[in-house]
Parts: structure tokens; C-alpha cells; sequence
DNA sequence: GCTTTTTTATAACAGTTGATATTAAAAGGG
DNA sequence: CCCTTTTAATATCAACTGTTATAAAAAAGC
């Protein structure tokens, strides 16, 4: 019983994803928040809790509908595979919104107050387990033949996510696709080659 | 005439550095700026103006005494001593501090409220320049037979642009500067060679 | 149709933000 | 030694921050 919520929830966490992904966490007043999904600051607070539990499920939500190629890219058959999709798409995602350009597990909380600190970690984590997860899969990559034997995952990892943060803060800069695609593509010019049939 | 002024304008400035180069220009507030240069509010404006032109006086500060090594960089005699030197030079200087990891030319401002675009658009052009100057002295590599004709300038500064980015990224996250080296060794790890005798 | 329950909307809360008015203090010139 | 000029320090400014009481409105059960 009681009065029906006059909100979607999912879609106004979209609307609040797109602000934070503009903005940032902390560049981001409740005053943003209500303009751009159409609810009260109250009926904000009673549906999602305080701003940084706000923020943890914008930024799940922001994982879901526009990082699902993340954990797809790995499913590829190649470690060039994977590495490629995970560069093209970031590509073409950081630049799709022209109001919202880059990532916002980069640019959600890189730098400010002590306050946003507990943020900052929580988007830390978040890459971090992407690397991770990028690196187990050039280690099965390495025993499957597909990377050399003398191949270092965990910096080959490193520097895939470290073109893909630094492709982020290009598009934020304003950069087009075309331009962050010739990057990605010189990020995988000399993609090490390993001694299976899969690697050419 | 007139009373002398209690502290070294430089001296305040490179303070207020380090505190932007933590907080970013809108997670600084002037009670850190006053906290960390002993210098109280009034005496901060009528030294340096207000906020925005504080900071940057500060980024002209941190480039003249920290960023040295990029025009330093750009008079090396081949395209992969440039890159080579602006990458390890900068995994050295994103982790030499502690308590000021990365690079306040990425996350002094990159994402943040409106009033910050200003902030905003200084540091975008402040990488484009850079990005710009390293375009162009690839461009003269390639004149002198450094890079094959075949060569991308533009593409080759935005990718090694693109690293450096990351890798601040990178270092904000806790990433060690053994890690970062080992990203610029990947990003290296294929230079384009040219067929001049001074390539090889 | 009243009661209960949940959601809205208005208004206000204390704390902090960048920026100053004001007053006291210090330095140098005549 | 006074007078002018510049700086320093205390206090304060309005505007905004995230967060909540409080009251009005709407939906469902008995």
C-alpha cells in the first residue's frame, strides 16, 4: 500500500549517470541532480540515500549499459582481439555523447577533497579489477600460445588500461573518434606475436 | 615605501602547487591554500588576484620547475630518445612525491562544475601545445630520415600523449614507478625506424 | 469513507565556499 | 618623528553545499 513512486528509478539514475559523467562526483550539486532527472531533492535522497550511494549506483548502472563491451571484449579468441575491441570501443564510447565525452570510471573522481576520498578509491578498485581481469586473460593468452612465453602480462595489461585512460582524458579534451582510433591503432602496431596457429 | 611583504611570493606559489597538484583546482579550497602556505585569505588575493588567476600562476610555476623535462626533452638528437625521455621522465616525476602523485596537468581540472570551465579549457590548451610541439619535432625526425615517411605525426604525438596521460592516471591510483616503467617500455617497445644512420 | 502508508513538495538546516570591509601593524621618506 | 603607503589579521559577506523536518497529496486496505 501506500502512494506509487512517479518516477522510474533506472531511468532517472541514467539522467544522474549523465551528469556525474559530465561533471564528476564531487562537480556535481544535488542542484544539477534534480534538474536533470525532473525529481526532488527529497524524493532523490529516500530513493537512492546520500550522494555517494547515489554515485556507487550511477556508476553500476554506468558499468551495465555503457562498459558491457568490457568484460565482452575478453570472451575474444585472441589477446589482439581482446585488446583491439577494448581500444576501438572505448573509442567510439568516449566519444558518442558530445554533452558527456570520455569515461567516467577515469574522470568521476580523479583529484579533489578529503570528503570524495572513499569515491576515489571505489573508482581505484574499479580499475584496478578491470587490469586484473585484463591480465588473467593474457596470462591464459600466454599459455594458450597466443602471447610469447617471455611476454609480461601485468604490463601489457598496465599499458593497454593506461592507452584507454589516457584516450579518456584526450575525448574529454575534445578529441574526435577518428583521432582516438589512430591512437588505438598505434598502441597495437607492434602487438607481440606468439608461436600458435591462433596468432596469425 | 610601504610595509614588506612577510613571505616569498615563489616560496607560497610552489606551496599552492601542492596542493592543487592533490585536490585539483576545485577540491582546493583557500582554507587548504592557507593552511599549507601559512599565508592568510586576504594576503593570498591581493598577491595573486582571486582563485583562477592563483592557479594559474601556479601551473606557470609548475611547469617552469617541474615540467622542465619536456622541452628538454624535444632537443634529444632522435624521435626515441624524445619519447623515451618524456616517459620515463614522467613515471619518475608522477611518483616522486607521496603526497602528490600524477600530474596537475591531467587532473588539475578534468572534470568539475561549470564555473571551472575556464579552468577547464587552460589545461586542454596547455596539453595541446605540448602535444603540438612533440608533433612537430617528429615531423622534423621524419625529415631527417628518423621516421619513415610513412609516419603519422600527428597520431605518433597523440599516442605518446595519450600514455603520458595514462600513466598520471596511473600514478594517482598508487601505481609504483617500476610499474609506470614498464608501461613506457610497452609503449616503446615498437618505435617506428626510420633509415637514416642516426636511427639505429 | 476513513485510516494507514508511502511519496511528494516547500522550506529550512548548519557548514563551507570564494571573496572583502575594516582595522591594526610595519616599513620607509621627508 | 610624523605621515604616507603597503601589508597583515580579524571578522564578515552572500551564495551555495549536502542533508532533513515538516506538511500536503495520493494510493491501497478494511
Amino acid at each position: 500500500m501506500g502512494r506509487n513512486r512517479e518516477f522510474d528509478v533506472d531511468q532517472v539514475l541514467d539522467a544522474a549517470v549523465c551528469v556525474f559523467w559530465r561533471k564528476g562526483y564531487e562537480g556535481t550539486s544535488y542542484t544539477d541532480l534534480t534538474q536533470a532527472t525532473g525529481v526532488e531533492r527529497p524524493a532523490l535522497y529516500s530513493a537512492f540515500g546520500n550522494k555517494e550511494k547515489l554515485f556507487r549506483q550511477a556508476l553500476a548502472h554506468y558499468y551495465e549499459h555503457y562498459l558491457d563491451y568490457f568484460p565482452a571484449a575478453l570472451e575474444l579468441p585472441t589477446s589482439r582481439e581482446v585488446a583491439a575491441h577494448l581500444l576501438f570501443r572505448s573509442a567510439e564510447l568516449h566519444t558518442r555523447y558530445p554533452d558527456r565525452k570520455g569515461c567516467l570510471y577515469v574522470h568521476g573522481a580523479l583529484a579533489g577533497s578529503d570528503d570524495a576520498e572513499s569515491i576515489r578509491c571505489a573508482l581505484i578498485n574499479a580499475r584496478t579489477d578491470g587490469e586484473a581481469s585484463l591480465r588473467d586473460r593474457f596470462e591464459r593468452a600466454k599459455q594458450e600460445g597466443d602471447l610469447p612465453v617471455t611476454t609480461n602480462c601485468a604490463s601489457l595489461a598496465a599499458f593497454v588500461m593506461a592507452v584507454l585512460h589516457g584516450m579518456a582524458v584526450q575525448a574529454k579534451a575534445g578529441f574526435s573518434r577518428d583521432m582516438l582510433e589512430a591512437v588505438a591503432e598505434q598502441a597495437l602496431s607492434t602487438w607481440p606475436t606468439g608461436n600458435s596457429t591462433l596468432s596469425r
